[in-house]
RNA sequence: GGAGAGGUGGCAGAGCGGUUGAAUGCGGCGGUCUUGAAAACCGCUUUGCCCGCAAGGGCAACGGGGGUUCGAAUCCCUCCCUCUCCGCCA
């Protein structure tokens, strides 16, 4: 969530990057203004009468241990009063801090300057595109085709199993998976991240400091019984690593990578772009993940974004970098850039990736700090990215490459699979 | 799942109703000494919120929440977690 001081000592800067937002800014900036004034008063009062009651007891302390029952006695009944004032401005606010976080858990983060204004998709800039795209034959098959003619994967099997949209790979699918998770994994060691294999569920707290909660109760499966989430990205474990830390500038970056599979309701969509693998419940993916010092965290973006080029490129997908509107964004993010591969056979471009930089968003909630050279505490940046979203890489794959002999396999990925085509049969 | 023990500052570990945000040790930072280093000695060493230009001041926090009391790290309730033993088990 947005810090009340900068709110406080920079409401234009607030207002003009919220702007950029489809939202009621001066609505909601007007209303978060009037609750954080409402608690600093409150507080206020209350710290007053708090110090008076401080100083009642030290008296009585003082009496009592000299002996002087009487003024003791004494001084205890005045301070029935002073009581029941302290127990009403409690309420008060507790109150008032719950009304203030409450309303700004509803205020998206603030976008950067460079963000474009917009309200849907179609306002995303396109900021470059790699790659030719695959001139395929009329009869070119998409990826669900593909994969019930050659056994690869079935979403039937999962309907089974489990429901609609929880695919069950097989055979040389199943291990093309397998192969592009340590592909992604390997490639992000090589960059410095850390691998880290999280759990797979989480608790109310973590999931509320990433910003899963309270907005996007919906999206995330639920283990009743004992209130867990199934983590929607590996993002949610991860950054959670961090909470609750005051971490050594001199450390930083911390850089560290996790595959994990993702569980999303997709509660109400539908349609064609659920077809096959475009959208399913579970999927895996590998999420890269940092912290940075607030002055690094852009810098970082980029390095991140070229990293999933990088992959991208190797696996000799053509794709594109979309820098998305300010409609357009997650609700927690200050930029995000998306990068999405062209799938032949659909026609149509998958996303794949979404980097985002969350400046001081998710670690005001986490209270992630870093301790500066100057010793002084203050937030700092955290930013992540998939690296890369498995199943609609298959997809794209499996349309592109398929020729009369088979399916063509990447060569940086064949040290993976052990194969280099998935042939006829 | 059952029984018992316990959760205090970066770590170890006191405190068990009255200036205790918290002894002591270790670690860390600064200084004295030294050609340099070590040792020794001295000082400093949590975080959040609020008021203030600042200096400074106030409030809160000893696993979480609630209660008793003029006053709680200290007593009571409750939840969570850790450890030991038993049971079960990939």
């Amino acid at each position: 969530m947005l810090e009340t001081a900068f709110l406080r000592n920079h409401p234009e800067e607030a207002r003009k990057r919220l702007g950029k937002r489809n939202i009621d800014v001066e609505g909601l900036l007007g209303k978060a203004a009037t609750l954080d004034e409402h608690r600093r008063g409150t507080q206020q009062k209350l710290d007053t009468e708090l110090a008076a009651m401080n100083e009642q007891a030290r008296v009585i302390g003082e009496l009592m241990k000299t002996g002087k029952r009487e003024e003791a006695e004494a001084a205890k009944a005045k301070t029935a009063e002073l009581k029941e004032r302290i127990a009403r401005l409690k309420e008060d606010l507790a109150l008032a801090e719950k009304a203030l976080d409450e309303h700004l858990w509803a205020i998206p983060n603030t976008p950067q300057e460079r963000v474009p204004n917009g309200k849907t998709p179609e306002d995303n800039v396109t900021v470059m595109q790699q790659g030719e795209l695959p001139q395929l034959p009329a009869n070119a098959k998409p990826h669900w085709e593909l994969g019930a003619e050659y056994g690869l994967f079935s979403l039937e099997d999962g309907v089974k199993l489990t429901g609609a949209g929880f695919p069950v790979y097989h055979g040389q699918g199943a291990k093309l998976q397998r192969a592009l998770i340590a592909f992604f994994l390997e490639r992000a060691a090589d960059a410095g991240y850390v691998e880290v294999m999280p759990p797979l569920m989480v608790n109310a707290d973590s999931a509320f400091a990433t910003g899963q909660l309270p907005d996007k109760e919906g999206q995330m499966y639920h283990a009743a019984a004992d209130d867990l989430y199934l983590i929607p990205t590996a993002e949610v474990p991860i950054t959670n690593l961090f909470r609750d830390t005051i971490v050594d500038a001199a450390q930083l970056p911390l850089k560290r990578v996790g595959h994990t599979p993702c569980f999303r309701r997709e509660a109400g969509s539908y349609g064609k772009d659920v077809r096959g693998l475009n959208r399913v419940h579970q999927f895996d993916k590998v999420e890269i993940v940092r912290i940075e010092a607030p002055e690094n965290s852009n810098t970082a973006l980029e390095d991140m974004t070229n990293h999933v080029k990088g992959l991208l490129d190797a696996l000799e997908l053509p794709y594109r970098q979309l820098l998305l509107c300010g409609g357009d964004m997650g609700f927690t993010s200050a930029i995000t850039y998306d990068m999405e591969v062209y799938a032949g056979a659909q026609k149509r471009w998958l996303e794949v990736s979404s980097i985002s930089n969350f400046e001081t968003y998710q670690s005001n909630r986490l209270k992630l700090r870093m301790r500066g050279a100057d010793k002084k505490v203050q937030l700092a940046h955290t930013l992540n990215g998939s690296a890369l979203a498995l199943a609609r890489i298959v997809a794209a794959l499996l349309e592109n490459n398929q020729g009369p002999e088979g399916i063509r396999i990447p060569a940086a990925l064949r040290p993976y699979t052990g194969f280099s085509l998935i042939a006829k049969k």
